[in-house]
DNA sequence: TGGCGAAAGCTTTTT
DNA sequence: GCTTTCGCCA
């Protein structure tokens, strides 16, 4: 875990460890290594530099010398660069690499960090622009949920059919495009219900009163304040002389406000990424603003990172084989010198525990040194898969067969119940009116005060105008609640009373924490738990302790916990790496393998189905950074069976192994197997495996291509209006019979295809076949009458 | 108030 | 198929 500090950002350049000269005078050993390219993006430093750096091309070290550069230049001191990444882990490294080329620690660079760590530091700054107090707290995406419900149940909409969730997802997404409430469009008006900007206007109030800001928020809250104080954004654009961005393709529009704002003064940014990369498209991430680069940026200079350093040139060439069938591209053409190596191997299997089998097997064969390699270390092998529940049949294997594992990307530790709720105590202790906190934590562990003490104390506060705590004094001193839960409410304050005074005496807050958990019952209560889960948070909660450590307070815990605290252990023993393609990002293997390729899990159905072409070449990118890891060995495997949601299905190849380029792939299913297809008989399944390839030229020509289609066809989709006063009887089962047309409210328009019992299947246009009971649809044309 | 059974959901994920 | 969430009942 590492900290960013906040205190020396402003403070004038004489408390830089290097002073201009001393640097200038320093040799450039940084430069001797590095390629043509990547020479001319380092030192291209005066106005706005596209770099577009293939996978595998070299693109930290570029960066990294850039900033090295210019520190040894003299053209800016350490802190006159913006350094933006996107994660933590890339901050790091950044500031690692930046360090040793230094050949000293990096002090004084206070605006190299993510996105969010950066504006969290303008923002305490300029916060009661915003109408907040500097020390805000940033809530995430749990306590935001439950704020909304509040909120949405307050609006008396039905949860059930408009759930929190779904409005999160939404004030997401319109954050992402910096939209303020005032500025969602109007065609978004209908959204959540009509309601959708209403409830997001309330959901600002809210996080204003409470002094909090969510993830979104804090670009959001950057961007309103340059553009509404001119002032404040040109002191930025003064200090910041040179911009550099990681990763730029998956910038959201906020990010990219944000970053045009500032570079607006000196012009001096470098934007780093790959348009083939980009694989967060659903999260917010705009392609276009690095397509729109030059655009943007007039007079850009665009350098070319080709010369990759990582894979041989078979999976190279797999790869631009792949990637080449999308559309609108930049274009690059990666190249390397390494020796030819391996083709990419294509097996298919039986099934799923088949496919997971043969990948032990294989990854115990490499390890052990068969394979015509020499040993290949467990850490230097790792599984990519599309959808984390697949990781699941690998696990069930390795555990059988005692092959060690590790799972990346899995809950992260601050995300874990226990953590959280320790955390909540915490902030009680630093400020008790933090009533998030207080609801997560009062009847945790069970004090007897539910829902219904929690109203009452919600309405006392409410009543008095105040906190949720001193709301619970008031009902305490009125007597407004009974007598076992008034002894332990009155034991629950003067808990938080008696910590928050400890804290402000300046106790010592690693003892102060293990108090507060001893105190409050926290720890007793998994110390009583008998389920098998109980240890694991027990240990959680020591290592949370350990974690303070690095804190000189609890209040400096709490403001940078939400934003870096990650769950990396480093592990001594050799592990195989599994992990989502999108974890894998940025990450190189020795060998890797990919297991899935199917049509409908990857390219993801639901991809297709949401975002059509636009989401097939999302995927594809998705394909094109799972090959590029390796850079030895590459295996794509796909399944013949897979059992999806309980459900066996059978599988045909994704699409994308139709476009695997034949020279560079070595098929090891044996003719006629399994449709092992790509040149042999394709006979179990879809013996038309051959005719598509004669076609393979319009890729586009696949059955789930034709199948995503039709279902465009059949889109609209009537929106039933809200009929919750009406009576409606219920349907029963036997209203239906087999081939009617029926409406359910989350799944829209489907037929009837069974029936079971008193259940139904019924195929629907969009969301595939579903088992459910017969009150839940209605005959498709009283498709406005859906009862709930 | 909290425990239990039924019902519905189920890509990807950082901060 | 497995996990989470909700509503009803004791």
């Amino acid at each position: 875990m590492s900290t960013f500090d906040e205190s020396d950002a402003f403070e004038a350049a004489a408390s830089v460890p290097l002073s201009r000269r001393a640097m200038a005078a320093r040799p450039a050993p940084y430069l001797d290594d590095l390629n043509p390219a990547q020479r001319q993006a380092v030192e291209a430093l005066d106005g706005p530099v596209l770099m577009l750096a293939g996978a595998g091309t070299g693109k930290t070290k570029a960066l990294t010398a850039r900033i090295v550069h210019l520190l040894a230049t003299g053209r800016a001191r350490p802190n006159e660069i913006l350094a933006v990444t996107f994660t933590n882990k890339a901050a790091r490294e950044m500031k690692l690499r930046v360090g040793r080329n230094l050949g000293e620690a990096v002090e004084g660079m206070p605006w190299m960090g993510t996105f969010h760590s950066i504006c969290v530091k303008m923002l305490r700054r300029h916060a009661e622009l915003v109408g907040l107090k500097s020390n805000f707290t940033i809530l995430d995406t749990d306590d935001q949920i439950r704020l909304l419900k509040q909120l949405v149940l307050a609006a008396n909409i039905d949860e059930k059919r408009w759930p929190a969730r779904m409005l999160a997802g939404l004030i997401d997404h319109w954050k992402n495009r910096a939209w303020t409430p005032a500025k969602v469009p109007a065609a978004e008006a209908s959204a959540f219900n009509n309601r959708g900007t209403e409830l997001y206007e309330q959901y600002q109030e809210r996080l204003k009163t409470l002094n909090a800001v969510d993830f979104g928020d804090l670009l959001l809250h950057m961007v309103t304040i340059f553009q509404a104080h001119p002032d404040i954004l040109e002191q930025y654009q003064r200090w910041l002389r040179y911009i550099l961005v990681d990763e730029y393709q998956d910038t959201n529009v906020a990010q990219y406000l944000w970053l045009r704002l500032l570079a607006q003064g000196h012009r001096n940014i470098c934007c780093v990424g790959d348009d083939d990369q980009s694989i967060y498209g659903w999260r917010g991430a705009e392609v276009g603003n690095i397509l729109r680069f030059e655009k943007d940026f007039p007079g850009a200079r665009v350098v070319r990172l080709e010369q990759n350093y990582r894979s041989t040139p078979h999976i190279l060439a797999a790869a631009s084989g792949v990637i080449a069938a999308n559309a609108g591209r930049l274009g690059k053409t990666l190249w390397t010198e390494r020796e030819t190596g391996e083709k990419v191997r294509l097996i298919g299997h039986w099934d799923g525990e088949e496919e997971a089998r043969w990948i032990g097997e294989e990854i115990e064969a490499l390890q052990r040194g068969t394979r015509g390699f020499d040993p290949v270390s467990l850490d230097d092998q790792a599984i990519l898969v599309r959808a984390s529940h697949q990781m699941r049949a690998f696990e069930d294997r390795f555990l059988t067969i005692g092959l060690p594992y590790r799972v990346i990307g899995g809950p992260r530790f601050y995300e874990r119940q226990e953590i959280r709720d320790a955390m909540a105590y915490f902030r009680l202790a630093v400020s008790p009116a933090d009533d998030l906190a207080f609801e997560r934590v009062v009847n945790t562990p069970k004090r007897g005060l539910g829902d219904k003490a929690v109203q009452s104390i919600q309405l006392a506060a409410r009543g008095a105008g105040a906190n949720l705590i001193d709301g619970a004094r008031e009902l305490l001193a009125q007597g407004g609640i009974g007598g076992k839960g008034a002894g332990q409410l009155r034991a629950f304050v003067d808990g938080v009373d008696r910590w928050h005074a400890a804290t402000l005496a300046g106790a010592n807050h690693i003892e102060l924490a293990e108090t507060i958990l001893e105190e409050s019952g926290y720890t007793e209560m998994w110390q009583n738990d008998k389920t098998p889960e109980a240890p694991g948070r027990l240990e959680n909660l020591k290592e949370l302790i350990k974690a303070l450590e690095q804190f000189e307070n609890l209040q400096g815990f709490l403001e940078h916990v939400a934003l870096i605290m990650d769950n990396e252990s480093e592990d001594v023993a050799e592990k195989v790496s599994i992990m989502t393609l999108h974890a894998a990002k940025g990450l190189e293997f020795p060998v890797v393998f990919l297991p899935g390729w199917e049509d409908g899990l990857f390219p993801s159905q639901r991809a297709m189905d949401e975002t059509g072409l636009k989401g097939l070449e999302e995927e594809r990118r998705l394909a094109y950074v799972g090959i590029t890891r390796a850079e030895r060995l590459c295996t794509i495997s796909f399944a013949a069976n897979r059992r999806v949601y309980g459900q066996w299905q059978s599988q045909l190849p994704s699409r994308f192994i139709d476009e695997l380029p034949e020279d560079h792939v070595e098929v090891l299913t044996p003719p006629g197997l399994y449709g092992g297809g790509y040149g042999a008989a394709a006979q179990p399944f879809g013996g038309s495996r051959i005719e598509e390839r004669a076609t393979r030229a319009d890729v586009y020509n696949s059955p789930g291509w034709k199948r995503m289609q039709d279902n465009a066809a059949t889109r609209p989709v009537a929106q039933p209006r809200e009929s919750r006063n009406q009576v409606i009887d219920l349907q029963a089962v036997s209203a239906f019979t087999e081939g009617d047309r029926v409406f359910h409210q989350k799944f829209g328009y489907g037929t009837i295809v069974g029936i079971e019992g008193d259940k139904l299947d019924v195929a629907f246009d969009k969301a595939g076949v579903k088992k459910l009971v017969a009150r839940f649809v209605v005959p498709a044309d009283r498709a406005d009458e859906i009862p709930f």
